[in-house]
DNA sequence: AAGAATGTTATGTA
DNA sequence: CTACATAACATTCT
């Protein structure tokens, strides 16, 4: 289920909860049995997110990694939680509640230069204040791979996954074959500004939401699931009703309206 | 209940 | 060297 608008929201819960105090660690299974015993009892002092990756920092100066992967899934529980899953990955308890991990693609034990190996080849994320949209738009305009590819590329912007990749697309009307050197500059700036409103807006709701009850025609309350993209894993565009295309890029599906999106 | 799915990386092939 | 495709890995949901 992860894009970057979870792994933000998730940096921000499990800030709340747990850091600045002494953290009960288990991993069941003995899939982190290592860095359970190690980090035990001891302190979290922050967790940080950058695109789709999570750092916790915890008092012995070991950093956890996780990346949630394709199925990772992290599920919070208040007060005393109860035993863990076999899958259950990490559990991570204080009194007032608990959060638990399975799925992940990873959750290891790093220093910071574990961390800043990972930053290196990450790209802007458009959720930190710190990222430079220059860099993605610089990098868009220079490459003659699809746009659709680079959207996914983490090192070329962190954190946008397969929904936000189709959706944000179709929000610019651009198809996902134009090649990045075809853009304008324009093009590529809105595209940036558009995929942090998506992100932003994901975080916010906590789920990926790009369409507005308006333009369907559907009363707020009857949207369900099926009602909240465009586009992705539609058969026919919900803006002007057309066929969606769908074939694979890279082992993924990949999504367009041809009459709302033009370009090869 | 088989199959699909909001990912990444390593390795093989053209 | 690049650019693909494929496999491997993780789990839940329909």
């Amino acid at each position: 289920m992860p894009e970057g608008h979870t792994i933000h929201r998730a940096a921000t819960e499990h800030r709340g909860l747990l850091a600045g105090r002494e953290v009960e660690v288990r991993s069941p299974q003995g899939r982190f049995a290592d860095g359970a015993r190690l980090l035990d009892g001891r302190r979290l002092d922050d967790v940080e997110a950058h695109g789709k990756h999570l750092f916790y920092r915890w008092d012995t100066g070991d950093i956890v990694h996780v990346h949630l992967g394709l199925f990772g899934k992290f599920r919070r529980h208040e007060g005393t939680p109860p035993e863990p899953r076999p899958t259950t990955r990490l559990r991570m308890a204080v009194p007032a509640g608990a959060i638990d991990l399975t799925g992940p693609t990873a959750c290891a034990l790093m220093d910071e230069g574990g961390r800043e190996r990972i930053l290196t080849r990450l790209g802007p994320d458009p959720l930190r204040d710190d990222a430079d949209p220059e860099r993605f738009v610089r990098r868009v305009l220079r490459s003659r791979a699809p746009v659709g590819t680079l959207l996914m590329d983490q090192s070329v912007i962190a954190g946008v996954g397969n929904v936000y990749r189709a959706e944000s697309l179709f929000a610019r009307g651009i198809h996902p074959s134009r090649e990045g050197r075809d853009l304008t500059e324009d093009e590529a700036r809105a595209l940036w500004d558009t995929v942090r409103e998506m992100l932003r807006d994901g975080v916010r709701r906590g789920r990926i939401i790009t369409t507005s009850p308006h333009e369907l025609g559907i009363p707020r309350s009857r949207m369900r699931r099926g009602d909240r993209t465009y586009v992705y894993r539609q058969d026919a565009c919900r803006r002007c009703g057309g066929p969606v295309e769908r074939w694979t890029v890279a082992g993924r599906n990949a999504f367009a309206c041809p009459a709302c999106q033009p370009g090869r």
